[in-house]
DNA sequence: AACGAAGTCAACCGCTAATTT
DNA sequence: GAAATTAGCGGTTGACTTCGT
């Protein structure tokens, strides 16, 4: 599938937006020019890079584009189970917050997580709860979640059983956000998933 | 071989939150 | 404190490939 997306040059048309000069594909010359820019100056004032970068896109498309497939460390495809059944266990905790769910899959993005869950994952789950004549809890929770925002369930009640005061508590964008500790990893999380 | 349907995923859009002036 | 700007997010689109008939 690598092959075909390395083919997909075509420039995607839309008269809705006048923003952008050039859309659709990014080419290898705009890729290096943006990733030698970047690197240079760092990612900040998007909306200024393209210009400086002597780019024909708008801000908004090349953060885009640097934050999904230029900046270092990004792995691409090849999504094992164990990142899969992290994302279906994150998934059933936290809904379509793409971007929280990202953050514990190092070198995964929001855009690939999202589409890998619409594409893949999403139909799993439908299979299984059509396969399965008495749904276990789990399977009919995830299958519940896809169907309705799981923001109107309180997250404690998933964790701790219902008992704790979600206002006073707990908050879940700081509970999930180990960008400083650097000690968490797909075992500890898996490990924390279990007991949940 | 030809065609249409379904699947995949890069990229864009609109909106909101956060930050700066 | 208000307005303007910037960053970030989730939803959606659409080009392309693959599969089934």
């Amino acid at each position: 599938m690598r092959k075909q997306i390395e083919r997909k040059r075509h420039i995607r048309s839309s008269s809705s937006s006048l923003l952008c000069a050039n859309k659709g594909a990014w080419t290898a010359e705009e890729d290096q020019k943006l990733a030698d820019f970047v690197r240079t100056h760092g990612a900040k004032k998007w909306k200024s890079i393209p210009v400086q970068a002597g780019l024909n896109r708008c801000g908004k498309s090349c953060r885009f584009r640097w934050l999904n497939y230029l900046r270092p460390n990004i792995k691409r495809g090849n999504i094992s189970d164990q990142e899969e059944d992290l994302i279906l266990r994150l998934h059933k905790l936290l809904g379509n917050r793409w971007s929280l769910i990202a953050r514990r899959l190092p070198g995964r993005t929001d855009n690939e997580i999202k589409n890998y869950w619409n594409s893949h994952l999403s139909k799993k789950i439908m299979n299984q709860s059509d396969s399965t004549v008495e749904s276990s809890s789990v399977e009919a929770s995830a299958n519940h979640i896809v169907e309705e925002p799981p923001q109107e369930v309180p997250i404690q009640e998933n964790l701790f059983g219902g008992s704790l005061d979600i206002e006073t508590s707990f908050n879940v964008d700081e509970f999930f956000d180990f960008s400083n500790d650097g000690l968490l990893s797909l075992e500890w999380v898996s490990e924390f998933l279990d007991h949940a």
